[in-house]
DNA sequence: TTGAAAGCGTTACCAC
DNA sequence: GTGGTAACGCTTTCAA
């Protein structure tokens, strides 16, 4: 820390204006090799580093982005979720990597300015969003005026904003070919059955049944977003059910744990009796008994992808939204 | 969004001075309520929001916290540890509430500078760290001449920075108490090494076995920090084991759920042979099969007391650390 | 290569 | 109760 408090303070004691200083410190424009390095090592003994409240408004940005986690109607429903929590970390990681720090906001969807305001108060160069949940609207319309934005989520077509998320239909059509080779016929779905994502996976599943003629088959099994409720639903579900499914798809990996809890409970053996795969290739996934296969979303490429987006269009580029390619990832859940 | 590009601007459009606009929406100083209320609804209809840059230039603060998490040597190690990601989530939520950003930053601590830095730039008006892990000296250091920071983690005796953690050593000793009701006698221990925390909690076991005369029998299982890893360590050191343990204290939920995998893949029985206690208290630990019995570190009320704390010390006040009461949640492991 | 000075968009002091 | 205006600490023209 400096006992220096400002730049002119700084740089009467250098010698030199302030001007001279903001140059040699910044490597942009001009200045002698000589005056540079004299600067550079007496910034370094003082310690004194620019305030960054006074050049992000001299520059007019602020190199920061925020990310925004909407929080459903289940207001309690992300605190502790394992998908944004991790897809945050990794976010951080990327935007660290290109100088950008990372303003993390938690909001409340609350009518359709929520958006509008975190923009209009000038804190963040550009912003993501993880997951367009019940917001999709909101978000689209802001898309049209406000360029610096990118989410995670679903794509639909004809859609505005840009998105970068998995191939959510080919996702699960990949999830249930799996099951299938596996031997599974009485297949079940998992899951959410609000928000554009888990709709497609589902739709990717049926699919994939139609073409194999075992649509018949197919049980859903809804349940909430949010782990606790997930495992209570799906028990309760399969508690009374007349004929137990072989195989079952679930929506996320969150979902699918709840799956598992709930097949334990009912002392039915996995993969054994019932076979379980998720949907998202979280870390948690390879750590629970027995470790789950799963549709790996590449969530940390997609951080990346994101970011690299996020940065193309704070450059004034228009950039389309991208699909990752899901990846079965096989483990002894099935 | 809005059209209005600044105060100046609207000002105009309003017919009244700058200043005027300022103090009517800001709530601070005399305006008559007529103005303050045209103001105000014109504000609303334009979608005017004052510059937060200039504001946070002029007054001083940014009404953002920042949020450190040191990554250790395991580099990769906290990438997407749940217990970084729950308690970085809690922070949000506390933090929002008194309506402070936050401003999220995971560092490679490189040389004792690294806090100076971040310090130094002025992006932040406090700092909280989560784990002093292998930087304690380094936020010792600096807690002697920046005020407004809290670290989350454990506290020794003489310590200068104000930290809040739970009372690890009575964690310990909670745990295996509990292990020895349920009838254990010869234990293990499980988890990192390193670091303040796990250290007190292994203390803690240690004294309660001496004062049961079990001591004898305490068997030491390092591991690693990260999951993954950690599972490997505690499976290798389980396989080739001359007598199994019947119950096992781990040092987190993380590595408990590393233990309850290795004993799965030895094909032993949990509760049944061996019986398993985590310390955290993290929401995976519900979620994975059998339902993890740990001691709860409280980690929400341990985020809204770290920044009630830093709040204190961003108005002047000094504070002194805090301890958490560990609290036994008795699930299915045991 | 360097320095002087004009902003960036607010807030807060001081007059009126 | 309201308006003028000087900061806040920096970057970046423009001149020298």
């Amino acid at each position: 820390m400096s006992n220096i408090k400002n730049l002119k303070e700084f740089a009467q004691l250098a010698g030199v204006s302030t001007a001279t200083i903001s140059r040699a410190l910044s490597g942009t424009g001009r200045v002698s090799e000589e005056t540079r390095e004299r600067v550079a090592a007496l910034a370094e003994r003082l310690g004194y580093q620019p305030n960054a409240t006074a050049r992000n408004l001299r520059t007019q940005r602020t190199m920061t982005i925020g990310v925004l986690v909407p929080l459903g109607h289940e207001a309690a429903q992300h605190l502790s979720d394992p998908f944004f929590n991790t897809m945050t970390g990794f976010l951080a990681d990327a935007l660290s990597d290109h100088g950008y720090d990372l303003l993390l906001s938690r909001v409340l969807p609350k009518g359709d300015r929520w958006l509008d305001r975190y923009i209009g108060s000038g804190k963040v160069d550009g912003i993501i969003v993880i997951g367009q949940s019940t917001e999709f609207a909101v978000i689209e319309t802001v898309s049209r005026r406000y360029l610096p934005m990118v989410v995670w989520g679903g794509q639909v077509s004809g859609q505005n904003h840009c998105s970068v998320g998995s191939d959510n239909r080919k996702g699960g059509a990949l999830a249930i070919r799996h099951l299938i080779e596996r031997g599974c016929r009485r297949i079940a779905f998992a899951g959410p059955t609000q928000g554009p994502e888990f709709g497609e996976r589902l739709q990717g599943v049926k699919q994939v049944l139609r073409e194999t003629g075992l649509s018949e088959t197919l049980i859903e099994l809804p349940s909430h977003f949010e782990p606790g409720a997930a495992f209570e639903d799906i028990r309760a579900q399969l508690e009374g059910i007349a004929a137990m499914p072989d195989g079952i798809v679930a929506g996320s990996d969150v979902t699918a744990i709840g799956v598992l809890r709930a097949l334990q409970a009912l002392d039915i053996d996995v993969p054994g009796q019932v076979k379980v795969i998720g949907y998202d290739g979280l870390p948690v996934g390879a750590q629970v008994s027995p470790p789950l296969t799963t549709i790996d979303q590449q969530l940390r490429h997609g951080a990346g992808m994101i970011v690299d987006l996020l940065l193309r269009r704070l450059a004034g580029e228009t950039t389309e939204s991208r699909m990752i390619e899901p990846i079965l990832i096989v483990r002894a859940s099935t």
